[in-house]
DNA sequence: ATGGACGTTCGGCATAGTCGAAATGCGTTC
DNA sequence: GAACGCATTTCGACTATGCCGAACGTCCAT
């Protein structure tokens, strides 16, 4: 691990948390010397990857970042081959449709795709890039049961998982419990654990290589919720095409590694 | 400027240009040993910036970069205020609404930060993300005319620039005399110059410190081209009302430092 | 079965980055 | 209006860090 590259990217993790930071602030919440994370700073700004505030000399992001995150979502295959049945499921079940894979490092968290909005719902909110933490929604939990590094990523010693609402999952032991019924099921839902009043259905995509790609799901409002068998199952056959078309040989993936490391 | 983290940010253009790429083709582009090339993805990898294909072993751009951009378009006041804005303008003129920021390092491109789609368009791409060359473009012109840093940026010993149509303007000299017509005027235009049968007019956005931060254009069909006055002035007072949001103190920006160094 | 290509790992050397301290600029206060 | 204080920025020396060459393992194609 190269010192000074991972300490760029903490600089920039820390200004998309703080949306403006000074370079103090930056020393100090990376408990370094403020001359050190200065030398970074120039050399990120260069490239724009930050911009600096011409009056208060404090940071932000850059508009570099903004063309990164564009061409991933353009590279991204699971992107191109979710939208026509992200459509198709939209159309069927009159709700929004969310695809989305997980975000690599601490805290487990899934980032939005690609997003459907819900039909005739006039004017809505681009959803694409939005984060939610993995444990508390049925795309995370999708994700996390059929993803083999998935599942290890929470375990931080059993300390209590971070809570959104009163009905966010927080112990380690009854979510891998909910996980091993996923595994079983092929499908995952959520009940007002990120947002009262919204609830969820997810299932999982895999690629050719057999292992998951991603996940999509229905943001199901909660006049709505139980879904009928008729969206369960477009759900289920939109992630089995969308993983037929990646090349997966089968579905719901194969989940290899660890089969049952867990008592 | 810190190597290593140079070689970082140049490691991740590389791999948006190339939508995927091998370990050695990555060493061979930026001229460097494999390992240290290596060492480099191996520590963006861990933060998700880039991702390993699991069969094939070659690295294409990671989740955690639309992470970044997203936070980026969130904490754009620009962006922010324009959206009403743009609204407006595509209300009153039936045409699409662009907003765009200069992109730092060499090219001289913008990229669009916020785009308000035709009215009654139907299904229309989101352009938000798109990259042009600044110097093919009326939100790139309007940007590099009142930019004191973006006329330099193309001065590259009087090469012609790139051409993307048979209209785009090539000769720097050229594109000299008509930024400074637009700094009179303080609107830009641009009749086929980045694609054919599209026509564009800019005008540029000015923030607290008095410099610009951004320009707003419409997109104008051929059938509309060239625009009447109501459209012209509509966006002429977008611009100067979200500067003035921006705690502008005029408008059009007032371009400091060297007022006239060429011949 | 064998060759090649590619990603990956390891260790020594030297460069390149880190850190302290001083300098500059700016806003604010008295 | 002037001086204080904070913040960013610059500079220089030390040494820890990352760079590179070479060897290993693996996969694919022949």
């Amino acid at each position: 691990m190269i010192q000074s590259v991972d300490r760029a990217v903490r600089i920039l993790t820390a200004l998309q948390g703080a949306r403006r930071m000074g370079l103090g602030e930056l020393a100090a919440q990376l408990e370094l010397a403020p001359s050190t994370v200065h030398g970074i700073v120039r050399t990120l700004l260069d490239h724009g990857m930050i911009a600096q505030e011409r009056d208060s000399g404090r940071y932000r992001l850059g508009p570099a970042t903004l063309r990164l995150g564009n061409v991933y979502l353009d590279t991204l295959e699971l992107r191109s081959r979710s939208v026509p049945w992200a459509e198709d499921l939209a159309a069927r079940t009159g709700m929004a449709v969310r695809t989305a894979v997980l975000l690599a490092g601490p805290g487990g968290d899934v980032i939005v795709v690609a997003h459907e909005p819900r039909p005739g719902g006039g004017r809505q909110m681009n959803e694409v890039g939005i984060v939610v933490p993995a444990h508390a929604c049925a795309l995370g939990k999708a994700l996390l049961a059929f993803d083999p590094a998935g599942e290890p990523a929470f375990d931080t010693a059993g300390e209590p998982l971070r809570s959104m609402t009163g009905e966010t999952i927080t112990d380690p032991a009854r979510l891998r419990t909910e996980l091993a019924a996923i595994r079983r099921v092929g499908l995952a839902t959520e009940a007002e654990e990120a947002v009262l009043g919204e609830y969820g259905l997810a299932a999982p995509v895999a690629d050719h290589s057999g292992t998951i790609a991603g996940a999509i799901g229905l943001v199901v409002p909660q006049t709505e919720w139980p879904v009928g068998p008729g969206a369960t199952d477009a759900l289920r056959a939109a992630a089995r095409s969308i993983s037929r078309e990646l090349g997966a040989p089968s579905w719901p993936p194969v989940v290899r590694d660890r089969p049952a490391a867990s008592a």
